[in-house]
RNA sequence: CGGGACGUGGCGCAGUCCGGUAGCGCGCCUGAAUGGGGUUCAGGAGGUCGCGGGUUCGAAUCCCGCCGUCCCGACCA
C-alpha cells in the first residue's frame, strides 16, 4: 500500500483530496476493469449500514423487497419512448452466450422499469392488488466516460423502489412519502442534509412524469444529487399494458412510480464531512464507531494495559461497534493515523497514566471546537459518556453541515453579472427567479458550468422571490441553480 | 469520438534525448531495541521494463504497428 505521508488537502485539490481519502480509508479502489471499482471491506460496511436503515424504512412504510434479472430484452426497453431515449446511450449489450449469437440482445439493466413493469403486469388484477410496493436491491451498469470513485462508475449498487397505484395522488403521494424518507436518513443517519425539490421538465427521469430530488452541497460547494424519487404517472402502465379492474368493473391502467438511492451516497458522506486528516463518519455510519488503542512502554506494562484495555472492550461490545487495536508492531502514533483515516469517530487511549488515574482518555474525530476534542473519561463512566459522546458527534456534523449548507446558499439574487460572480468564486446553492424556458438554462450553463438543481420545496422556498429572471424576463417561479458533480 | 500525456517489483517514480544487461522511495518479510501523534537499526524477498515485430554484436532506451490507462472537451444515479 503506497500511503503518502499527507493527504492533497482540500484548499488546493478537491479532487486529489477526494481520491485519496477514499483510498486512504479503504472504502475503494481501481480495478483492471477500466473504470470499475471495488468496494473495500470497510467501504462495504458503510453500504450495509446505510442498507440495513433504509431498508427498515421502506418495510416500515409497507414495502417489500424482491429481486428481477439483471438482463433485460432489448426491445422491451424500447417500448417506452422517452425511456429508450434517455437510457439507449449508456447501456451495455449482451450480445453472445453460450458462444452463439443471441436471437434478440439483452441490454445490462441501467435501471428495471422495462423489466418489472411487464412481470408486475400480471401480479395485478383488481384494484383489491394495489398498492404494489416492491423495493429492489440491486446492482445497475450505466456505460460512463468520465468516472469518479463511488460518484460515477458504469456499475454501482442501489435500491430501486417500483410501486402501482389506483390513482393520480395515491402515486403522488408515495413520490412525496418515499422523498421524505431518503431527506430523513440522509440529515438523521449521514447527517448530511439535502435541499429537496422538483427538477426541470428536460431535466427529469426518462419517462417520468415528474421527478422530485435530493440535492446535497458538498465542501467545495458543488452539488451533489443525492437522490431522486419520480412521479411516473401511467406512462409505463400504458407502455407495459399494465391494467387494473375497478370497483365498478373498468379497466384502468395503474399510477406507478420509482425511486433510488446509490453507492453515491457514499461519495456524499466523504464530501461533506472529511478533512486534510481523511475520513470523518457520522457516528451512525461508522463500522467502527470507537477503537481502542494500549499504549505501553516495557514488557511488564503491557500486559496490565492490555488487561485492562480488554476489559473495556468487553464492557463497551454490547452499546457501541468497538475495535481494539492490539498489534504490537504498530507504534501508537501510527495508529492513530491510521484509524483517523478511516473515518472512526472516537479513540480510546489506555496506557499507563490511565490506569493510575483510574480514567482512559477519548479522542473525538471531529468536534466544532477543535480544542475541544481530547476528554479524559473515568473508568465506571465509560459506557454512558461513549454514547454521549457519539450521539453528540453525529448531531454536531449535522449541525456544522446545514450551518455550512446555509451559510453558502445566496438567496434573491437577480442580476447576472453577481450571479456569474457568485458561481465563478463562492459557488454554493444561488436561489433566484427563473422564466422557465430551458434556453435561460441552456445559455447559463453554457457561459457558467452551473445548472438548475431543483425548484426547492416550501421547506426551502425563499420569503420573497425576485419578481425577473437573471435573464431579465419575468419570473414564473424560484429555482436553485449550483454547479453539479 | 477530437486535443494532451503516460505505460519500468504491491504503490509512486528515475533511467529513454545520447543503446552496454535495471535503480530509488514507500510498502512487504525476519530480528532486536522502541512505544502518550507517522520510531530506529540490521538483514532479506520481490521486476516477461504494456504487447508484437524490426534495426543492432547488444534494446527499458532507436523504428513500425497494436493494446491499455489517465487528464481536457459533448452525456451522466
Amino acid at each position: 500500500m503506497a500511503e503518502q505521508r499527507a493527504l492533497t488537502p482540500r484548499a488546493e485539490d478537491f479532487s486529489a483530496w477526494y481520491n485519496e481519502v477514499v483510498q486512504r480509508g479503504e472504502l475503494a479502489g481501481y480495478t483492471p476493469v477500466r473504470g470499475c471499482m471495488v468496494i473495500r471491506p470497510h467501504g462495504y460496511a458503510i453500504w450495509e449500514l446505510m442498507q440495513k436503515a433504509l431498508d427498515a424504512r421502506f418495510k416500515e412504510t409497507g414495502h417489500q423487497n424482491a429481486y428481477f434479472p439483471l438482463f433485460i430484452p432489448q426491445s422491451f426497453l424500447h417500448r417506452e419512448a422517452e425511456h429508450v431515449e434517455g437510457f439507449a446511450p449508456e447501456t451495455a449489450v449482451v450480445t453472445h452466450g453460450g458462444g452463439k449469437e443471441l436471437e434478440e440482445p439483452l441490454v445490462v439493466r441501467p435501471t428495471s422499469e422495462a423489466i418489472i413493469w411487464p412481470i408486475m403486469a400480471d401480479w395485478i388484477q383488481s384494484y383489491r392488488d394495489l398498492p404494489l410496493l416492491i423495493n429492489q436491491w440491486a446492482n445497475v451498469v450505466r456505460w460512463e466516460m468520465r468516472t469518479r470513485l463511488f460518484l460515477r462508475t458504469p456499475e454501482f449498487l442501489w435500491q430501486e423502489g417500483h410501486t402501482a397505484h389506483a390513482s393520480q395522488e395515491d402515486a403522488q403521494r408515495e413520490t412525496l412519502l418515499m422523498l421524505s424518507v431518503y431527506r430523513r436518513f440522509m440529515e438523521e443517519w449521514m447527517a448530511m442534509p439535502p435541499l429537496t425539490g422538483v427538477k426541470t421538465e428536460w431535466d427529469k427521469f426518462a419517462g417520468a412524469d415528474r421527478t422530485y430530488a435530493c440535492e446535497a452541497l458538498m465542501q467545495d460547494n458543488w452539488a451533489l444529487q443525492a437522490g431522486t424519487s419520480h412521479n411516473l404517472g401511467q406512462n409505463f402502465a400504458r407502455a407495459f399494458d399494465v391494467k387494473y379492474q375497478t370497483e365498478d368493473g373498468s379497466h384502468e391502467y395503474v399510477w406507478s412510480t420509482s425511486w433510488g438511492v446509490s453507492t453515491r451516497l457514499i461519495g456524499g458522506l466523504v464530501m461533506s464531512h472529511s478533512d486534510d486528516l481523511g475520513l470523518v463518519l457520522p457516528p451512525k455510519l461508522a463500522p467502527i464507531q470507537a477503537v481502542i488503542v494500549p499504549i505501553y512502554k516495557s514488557d511488564e506494562g503491557r500486559g496490565q494495559v492490555l488487561e485492562a484495555a480488554e476489559k473495556l472492550a468487553g464492557q463497551l461490545r454490547d452499546v457501541v461497534r468497538v475495535r481494539l487495536d492490539d498489534r504490537d508492531t504498530v507504534n501508537p502514533g501510527a495508529k492513530y493515523y491510521e484509524w483517523e483515516g478511516k473515518g472512526v469517530p472516537v479513540r480510546l487511549e489506555i496506557g499507563p497514566k490511565d490506569l493510575e488515574k483510574g480514567q482512559v482518555m477519548a479522542v473525538k474525530r471531529f468536534a466544532p471546537d477543535p480544542k475541544a476534542r481530547k476528554v479524559p473519561i473515568p473508568d465506571g463512566e465509560v459506557r454512558s459518556r461513549l454514547t454521549e459522546m457519539l450521539d453528540a458527534m453525529q448531531n454536531e456534523l449535522l449541525a456544522t453541515a446545514i450551518k455550512r449548507r446555509e451559510d453558502n446558499s445566496h438567496r434573491g439574487i437577480d442580476d447576472y453579472e453577481e450571479f456569474k460572480e457568485i458561481i465563478a468564486t463562492a459557488g454554493g446553492f444561488v436561489y433566484t427567479g427563473y422564466c422557465g424556458t430551458e434556453e435561460c438554462e441552456a445559455s447559463v450553463k453554457d457561459e457558467t458550468k452551473a445548472t438548475i438543481r431543483l425548484m426547492p420545496d416550501e421547506d426551502f422556498r425563499s420569503d420573497e422571490i425576485p419578481a425577473k429572471c437573471i435573464c431579465g424576463k419575468k419570473a414564473e417561479y424560484e429555482v436553485v441553480w449550483a454547479r453539479a458533480y
